[in-house]
DNA sequence: TCAACATACATCAGTGACCGATACATATCA
DNA sequence: TGATATGTATCGGTCACTGATGTATGTTGA
């Protein structure tokens, strides 16, 4: 199999969401959708169009891969699974995010100006 | 000005590292590629055509501003700096990034066959 | 009964961020 | 003097994402 290890490109955010619903176990198109908007608190709709071609992509690149069909109510249902490889890239985008956000943070206290209401500003 | 508030559209890594580099204080182009590249680790090399775009882009978004410009060593330096809208996006954006990586994380525990080593994984 | 809606699959053409290549100018170094 | 580094900027191509559209079945309500 060929796989891009040293790949540092991130994902993209709906590619991210996928990889992430399907880390729980295996999932059909509509089911991501579900979870996607779930992970992301209804902030991100995965888009049918987007979710296919990713689907495509992401069986190609070996980090998901089909885990069997069902038909549910006279639907068709493809499930897909997380590979290792899934798993291991995912694992590394979180630990890249994770690396990020925190950088970041610590610049932006270090901002010049640096004020606590900057307008528009929710803290729940 | 007008400024899309509710814009829930996920910042690429590019865009991410120019808004968490500039968030220190103001930088000029080549100065926010040395920036981008310590940021990330080596990870990420910003292109100047990326660069250049993107900093069009940001301006005409309002997250961004021209900061000044200087003559060192007789070549041209154009600064460019963090508004605060820029710095509220970017805030969201760390927000956004983290509570992602987090239920993801969750996710990834909960993975069915779930192993401690998964082959290539370096935890430093 | 039949239209509207939800579930579930899929494709096509358009948009926009990113990127490789290229260009120009000045300073430094071998 | 030719290569390398710093600094600006543009052009055309690629590719993930997206709106629109298509097909089919099951459910719900007037």
């Amino acid at each position: 199999m060929y796989v891009d290890v040293m790949s540092s490109a991130a994902l993209h955010e709906p590619t991210f969401l996928i990889l992430a619903a399907l880390a729980e176990g295996r999932k059909h198109g509509y089911g991501l959708i579900a979870e996607a908007e779930t992970l992301s608190d209804g902030r991100v709709t995965l888009r049918v169009a987007t979710l296919y071609t990713a689907l495509d992509r992401l069986r190609k690149e070996g980090l998901i891969a089909p885990a069997g069909e069902e038909v549910i109510d006279g639907r068709l249902r493809r499930y897909y699974e997380l590979t290792d490889d899934g798993a291991a890239t995912l694992t590394q985008e979180i630990a890249r995010m994770e690396q990020l956000a925190a950088r970041a943070t610590v610049r932006l206290r270090h901002r010049p100006g640096f004020a606590f209401g900057w307008g528009g500003g929710a803290w729940a």
